[in-house]
DNA sequence: ACTTGACTTAAAGTTAACTTTAACTTGTAT
DNA sequence: ATACAAGTTAAAGTTAACTTTAAGTCAAGT
């Protein structure tokens, strides 16, 4: 089967402008043309889900790029490729557990602004701060510090 | 207690220019000042962390202003400020869904991988695609489509 | 009195990831 | 033959979220 960059676009939920800025930067390895035009066969399909993935935690496109010309050299670059992904996957955990850490502020929250409307009035509520463990400290311990925000 | 801006960036892991950035996007509501200098109370070490975790989460900077707008004008927008946070927690639920699912696959490139550097070569491995369930369709459907990529 | 260090604002600059525009080509339908 | 829809490139424009710079204020120490 192949595909025209609309029907891909169309399929995978982004213009055909961000795969041709894609295809620009690298990120689209050996795309078919005919005519100057680029056909999309099932490899490519394969490719682009794994290319999706990668945008989903949100690697930069850089990264990517690094990732695909790897790649391009064959069984000399596996071991960079394997590093790359572990630290892709370490990136992934990081990022679940912060959603998970957040997730739960913002049940908190959810049960706070019910109380709140059912009481008619924040008063009620509005000296407790948060039940999740993470973020219900009020003094700040003297060595604590936070990466990244 | 209360913090100068470098204090509280510092335990933040941000820079005082991101602190006063914020700020003048109207995301810190009400920081005191004495003799023109911005004084950091728990009030708003507090939110900070709020904030934090509304970074975490991908909340654009417009939304969360939004959100401390709705919390500035009283109660009379509790209802608005819930739905915000169940429209957020929604967010959160769905990020959490494709980092797993990406994490699957990054799992299976991990596998994919040590395998090949074993054996030398990727040829041992290429013609399998992936383990993950929603990655391992290789005939594309008539009727797939997907969002946002 | 003067230097120093930490703060201030306003405005300009940066970066990533697209998005849009302009000018052009090509295959198909009238 | 001609119009039209869908593709092409190169280059300029956009947006979000900072970051840097420039010029100035202020309290504390020498």
């Amino acid at each position: 089967m192949s595909y025209s960059i609309k029907e891909i676009a169309e399929i995978m939920g982004i213009t055909p402008s961000t795969l041709r800025y894609y295809d620009s930067e690298g990120l689209l390895p050996d795309v078919k043309k005919v005519n100057g035009r680029r056909v999309f066969e099932d490899k490519d399909f394969k490719w682009l889900r794994v290319l999706n993935c990668m945008k989903n935690i949100n690697m930069p496109i850089k990264k990517i790029k690094e990732y695909v010309k790897l790649a391009q050299k064959g069984d000399t670059t596996l071991q960079e490729r394997y590093n790359l992904i572990l630290e892709q996957k370490e990136s992934i955990q990081k990022q679940i557990n912060e959603l998970n850490t957040c997730l739960k502020e913002f049940e908190f929250k959810e049960w706070y602004y019910k109380t709140a409307i059912e009481a008619g009035t924040e008063k009620v509520v509005e000296n407790i701060s948060s039940i999740s463990p993470t973020l219900e400290i009020d003094k700040i311990p003297k060595n604590y510090k936070k990466e990244g925000m």
